[in-house]
RNA sequence: GCCCCUGUCGUCUAGCCAGGCCUAGGACAUCGCCCUUUCAAGGCGGCAACACGGGUUCGAAUCCCGUCGGGGGCGCCA
């Protein structure tokens, strides 16, 4: 069997949208279950629209997905140039092949008058198709007209009647009545290709075996089939995915929240988590597995498993596998991951010591239970650079001014004053007496200790806590971490103000 | 308007092709309980769907027809 080769191509009109991407990976997936190649081509025909920095962008976004490719404009092969622009000679060979083959002739129809003939034909409910009116135009006179120097597109012949039908590997057998195809434009009055015709060119000399992509261009297929028939060549196997929708059940745009592969990696997405996720809009493995890793994706996937229906990209659902994956992770790989946000955060050292790492990765273990993306990290970390009672919430106040509650925090002074950093069990030690010798037991006791160390009412189990601030606080860092004794003192000094 | 695709819990989906195994399974979300001196996380449990109408059949989520809903396309954009 032919080795099967796939691609992705875009246009670099933007950033990487996750409609994109899932139908990146799809092909990736199949490429690399079926041990073929995936290959990266650009179509950048549309001048207008095309920037070099999407280009780069879109690369960068690939990577960081984990989409490798085996061939693209970047790294070459052997069916290069791998970018449409560089491929220009290539279509007008073709064309005049066709051209001379009677099977595409020059159109001199005005943009003006075939939107007239459009509007025309809406109007009247009919498909809006094109007329054909330059399609018995002789030969000898086309070409003349274009030797003169008029401006001409080019169109493909297509037949009047009969049908086009092709097996997609997710719709199954698709049939389209020619009548309502038309005579596509191959290449535009100012010498580019138009879409439909540079895809098919590009796929078949790039020998793209399966196409995969969005079902968006199910009604352009009969149109690059009818080119490919032409041409005299078999069409590849298509497989077309169905769209991505936001929650109200329109196309996913930005108004739905983040819709660009940088921008979930800037929110602290696992690139993990994100391919996984987009791997599960439109698929699903037999077994119901859910948070699997890419090598689990490549052995399982299966394109006649690919749902034929639109999928809602679910920001929850999204999260929850997000922490899957960061739970899966060591605690050295973690501080890697988070290192950045902190960084981003300001709480960093110019640099970070082994001493300091391992303080990471205990703290980072400690917080990272329920967070969702990593950006909301910096947040939690909070609890150990920032003291400020004056920023406290009401209910936290409240439990300090209590009676009871400054009685426990001055034993606890008291007993932390002569040493000079505890350990949880110490700590346990200490709170055990001042119960005693305060009377003050059970929540009385544990929550104004609580709020005295964090100013907070609610956060990480003090058995954590404790030793995290007295070890963090013998490092440097941007800002001072207090210990528990200079949390205490400084919550008591705030008491009698 | 015309053409095409599509329709199972709020969401992603399993089941459909090879009709009985389905009082429709899982996951996210949600609700409740447990755990926890806090908040989460975690554990356990609950709520919740075959779009509708006709057929075919002993029997239909599964097959056929229609209706309605959703999406896409109808470019000298990709």
């Amino acid at each position: 069997m032919r080795q099967v080769r796939v691609r992705f191509a875009p246009s670099p009109t933007g950033y990487l949208h996750v409609g994109n991407a899932r139908t990146a990976l799809f092909n990736w997936l199949f490429a690399r279950q079926k041990r073929g190649a995936f290959i990266l081509r650009v179509e950048d025909t549309d001048v207008e629209r095309s920037r070099q920095e999407y280009y780069l962008r879109l690369m960068d976004d690939l990577r960081w997905l984990g989409l490798d490719w085996d061939e693209g404009p970047d790294i070459g092969g052997d069916y290069g140039p791998y970018r449409q622009s560089e491929r220009l000679e290539i279509y007008r060979l073709y064309t005049q092949q066709l051209l001379e083959a009677g099977r595409a002739y020059y159109c001199f129809c005005s943009p003006e008058e075939l939107e007239q003939a459009r509007r025309e034909a809406l109007a009247a409910g009919r498909m809006p198709i094109y007329s054909g009116k330059c399609r018995h135009l002789s030969p000898e006179e086309a070409a003349a007209r274009v030797a003169r120097g008029e401006k001409a597109a080019v169109r493909l012949k297509t037949p009047d009647k009969g049908e086009v039908i092709f097996n997609d590997l997710v719709h199954g057998e698709l049939h389209f009545q020619l009548e309502v195809i038309g005579d596509p434009i191959l290449v535009r009055s100012n010498g580019l290709p138009a879409y439909n015709y540079a895809v098919v060119i590009d796929d078949h000399l790039m020998e793209i075996t399966h196409v995969i992509r969005g079902e968006d261009h199910i009604s352009n297929t009969p149109r690059q089939i009818l080119t490919y028939q032409a041409l005299g060549w078999e069409p590849p196997q298509f497989a077309h995915l169905s769209m991505v929708m936001g929650e109200d059940n329109t196309r996913l745009s930005k108004r739905h929240g983040a819709t660009s592969v940088d921008q979930f990696a800037q929110e602290g997405i696992l690139p993990e988590a994100l391919f996984n996720y987009l791997a599960f809009l439109g698929w699903s493995p037999p077994e119901g597995q859910e948070v699997l890793s890419r090598e689990e994706l490549v052995e399982l996937f299966n394109l006649s498993r690919v749902s034929r229906s639109a999928a809602i990209f679910d920001y929850q659902k999204l999260y929850w596998l997000n922490r899957q994956h960061l739970k899966r992770l060591t605690p050295g790989e973690k501080v890697t991951r988070v290192l950045p946000f902190l960084q981003k955060a300001g709480f960093l050292p110019e640099k970070l010591t082994r001493e300091h790492h391992l303080w990471l990765e205990k703290a980072v273990e400690a917080l990272i239970e329920g967070v969702n993306k990593l950006n909301e990290l910096p947040e939690k970390f909070n609890l150990f650079f920032e003291f400020d009672l004056s920023k406290m919430e009401e209910s936290a106040r409240r439990i300090l001014q209590a009676e009871s509650a400054r009685t426990v925090l001055e034993a606890l002074a008291e007993e932390l004053a002569n040493r000079s950093a505890v350990s949880f069990e110490e700590f346990s030690d200490i709170a055990r007496e001042v119960r005693q010798k305060t009377g003050v037991k059970g929540k009385e006791l544990f929550h104004p200790i609580r709020v005295a160390l964090t100013g907070q009412t609610s956060g990480l189990e003090l058995d954590k806590f404790i030793p995290l601030i007295e070890e963090g606080a013998r490092l440097t860092w941007r800002q001072p971490l207090l210990s528990a004794r200079e949390r205490i003192v400084r919550t008591l000094q705030w008491l009698t103000q």
